[in-house]
DNA sequence: TATGAAACTTAGCACTCTCTAA
DNA sequence: TTAGAGAGTGCTAAGTTTCATA
């Protein structure tokens, strides 16, 4: 194939591991027809005897030959040395140090995203209309320089000319372009740890807390407005509404080529439902096509008003807040506060629950409770927020291995329970039967099979331990250990099975350890149970966690700068 | 007031790096 | 010592807001 029609062919290849995409018959149509396109243009492939082959339907291309080489490259990368791993990055960084930072009123500020970005199949979210189209390379011709008046313009590569170079003072962007499939900007900018993103995320955070002062006055009128005779402004205090209590987006107007995803101001019919008294479900995709949904009860005023706003003739399609524009909203919003709008909301109410959590928080426990306690706090505000993730395609193993896990630990505690019995049967009338039982949770089959497992990770263990030792015999130019050697070593999960064996049969356990006593044992029973306890808070942590991402939430929804992220968790 | 361009913040996903428990 | 998990980072899509113009 021609070089650009390769280009496209590799860029799909190399993602058939990512099945939302590759799998996605829009990814699919969008990228076959700008392939296509390329084909066209370019004169389709030759086959090895130069006979053109012309490449028509995406079910009889075979791209997984692609897919075997990139990921062969992956495999090798990963399998490299660790000290050429190293120079190739120290090499790397070499080239990358003079485009890592930039001069800024005299002082020297790390640069955010250098790099311009590559071509590759958009990855548009949820159903984009044009996720899976080609998105170019971009051309010095097409990228416009920010820079000081008397600074030296950076020299284009060698043949190639910067669309142009101006010097804006007020715009905080180094470089800007316009991307082929939505026509979106892309800017170069600062980092977020520079001086003036650090500047505004302040701004923006005193902004929030300047709210505060407004907020009572804000609440006051948007109940006393939601009974209004004017309509509009009915609709907007409706909304003013639930984006305080709710959380929710602005919820700008979308065109037709985006994802149909919506906000508070651009609710339409189908997306609430009304359950008298005062229920209302949401239940519509947000920003990034994430779901949210969420049944709240609410004033009786603003139940009202939803059965008025989506009274007939309106139908699913229809705009529920059809006399309000987020424009119009925010207007409204800046009367109270300078600056004032439907965003800062969410800023507000996420901060101020994370505050109030912090407040409450009791500073006691051990430091698994305590980590589980921000967590839960962290976890309360991104639900807030609505943050969520797709939940890990390993969540459900994961859970069952923790299980697992404890489970084990609980059946040590039943062994070291019948240890005791051994060593000292009179324990059994003073601690009483139900102490020496088996949970009844915990099923005989289970421990078979658990035995199996902790058989086979001693015999891998000590495999392993034996190869490892043989290899370095060798390397040392020794004649490595016979296999004699290594069976006489298994002896020992030998003798583990044959315990166990017989442990299930007469239902006692031989005493383990040095010098066993009673008090010994229950001070290994106690440690257990520490560490049960443990392993079920950070369980019960996980499986609260699947499918709430806590990172966005850690950065805006504290007081603090991003800068100081790492101050603040280190108190924490 | 509507519309579109421009400029900025917010956000999830897929990596890599680092730390911890076994 | 090492595998695996969790934290951190890079990337870039997808929002919101502001500004200019008709």
């Amino acid at each position: 194939m021609d070089p650009q029609a390769e280009e496209i062919a590799h860029a799909f290849g190399s993602m058939l591991n990512s099945a939302h995409n590759v799998e996605n018959p829009t990814f699919q149509k969008n990228f076959m027809s700008d392939f296509k396109e390329v084909l066209n243009k370019t004169g389709h492939a030759k086959d090895r005897d130069g006979k053109t082959v012309k490449i028509t339907s995406f079910e009889k291309c075979d791209f997984q030959p692609i897919f075997n080489h990139v990921d062969a490259e992956r495999a090798a990368k990963k399998a490299m040395p660790a000290a050429e791993k190293k120079a190739i990055k120290a090499e790397k960084d070499v080239v990358e140090a003079p485009f890592m930072y930039c001069m800024w009123d005299g002082r020297k500020q790390k640069v955010g995203n250098f790099r311009v970005e590559p071509p590759g199949l958009f990855r548009g979210r949820g159903e984009h209309p044009k996720t899976g189209r080609f998105k170019k390379r971009v051309t010095p011709e097409q990228i416009t320089i920010n820079i000081g008046k008397d600074a030296m313009v950076p020299k284009p590569p060698e043949g190639h000319k910067w669309k142009e170079a101006k010097h804006d003072q007020e715009g905080t962007w180094l470089a800007m372009w316009q991307e082929n499939i939505n026509g979106n900007y892309k800017y170069v900018m600062l980092a977020a740890n520079s001086d003036v993103k650090g500047q505004s995320d302040f701004k923006k955070f005193e902004k929030a807390r300047e709210l505060k002062k407004h907020i009572d006055k804000i609440r006051k009128d948007y109940q006393r407005e939601l009974k209004s005779e004017v309509m509009a402004e009915r609709q907007r205090a409706t909304a003013v509404y639930l984006i305080d209590q709710f959380a929710l987006r602005a919820g700008n107007e979308k065109g037709e080529d985006e994802a149909d995803t919506v906000g508070c101001c651009s609710l339409k019919f189908e997306h609430v439902t009304l359950r008298p008294p005062n229920t209302v479900i949401f239940d519509f995709l947000g920003k990034d096509s994430i779901r949210f949904y969420d049944e709240v009860t609410v004033d009786n005023q603003v139940f009202k008003n939803l059965k008025i706003f989506k009274r007939s003739p309106k139908k699913d399609g229809d705009e529920i807040f059809d006399r309000l524009t987020t424009s119009g909203l925010n207007k409204h919003l800046s009367n109270y506060m300078t600056g004032l709008t439907a965003k800062v909301f969410r800023t507000y109410n996420a901060s101020y629950t994370m505050s109030r959590l912090l407040q409450e928080m009791k500073s006691t426990g051990t430091i698994p409770e305590k980590v589980k306690d921000y967590n839960d706090a962290n976890r309360e505000v991104a639900i807030l927020c609505n943050h969520k993730r797709t939940v890990a395609a390993s969540h459900a193993q994961t859970m069952e291995k923790m299980e697992d896990k404890i489970n084990g630990m609980r059946y040590q505690q039943w062994r070291i329970r019948q240890m005791m019995l051994t060593i000292e049967p009179k324990e059994k009338k003073r601690k009483g039967a139900d102490y020496f039982a088996l949970a009844e949770d915990i099923a005989q089959d289970w421990v078979i099979a658990h035995q199996a497992s902790l058989v086979e990770a001693e015999r891998t263990k000590i495999t392993k331990k034996f190869e490892k030792e043989n290899e370095k015999l060798e390397t040392e130019g020794q004649k490595p250990m016979k296999d004699k050697e290594l069976k006489e070593r298994l002896e020992v999960a030998d003798e583990m099975e044959k315990k166990f064996k017989k442990e299930n049969k007469t239902g006692k356990v031989d005493a383990e350890g040095k010098g066993p006593t009673v008090e010994k044992y229950e001070g290994q029973i106690e440690k257990l149970d520490t560490r049960i306890a443990t392993a079920k808070t950070q369980s019960e942590d996980r499986e609260n966690n699947k499918e709430v991402a806590l990172g966005t939430s850690k950065i805006v929804s504290l007081l603090l700068p991003p800068c100081r992220l790492g101050q603040l968790t280190d108190i924490v």
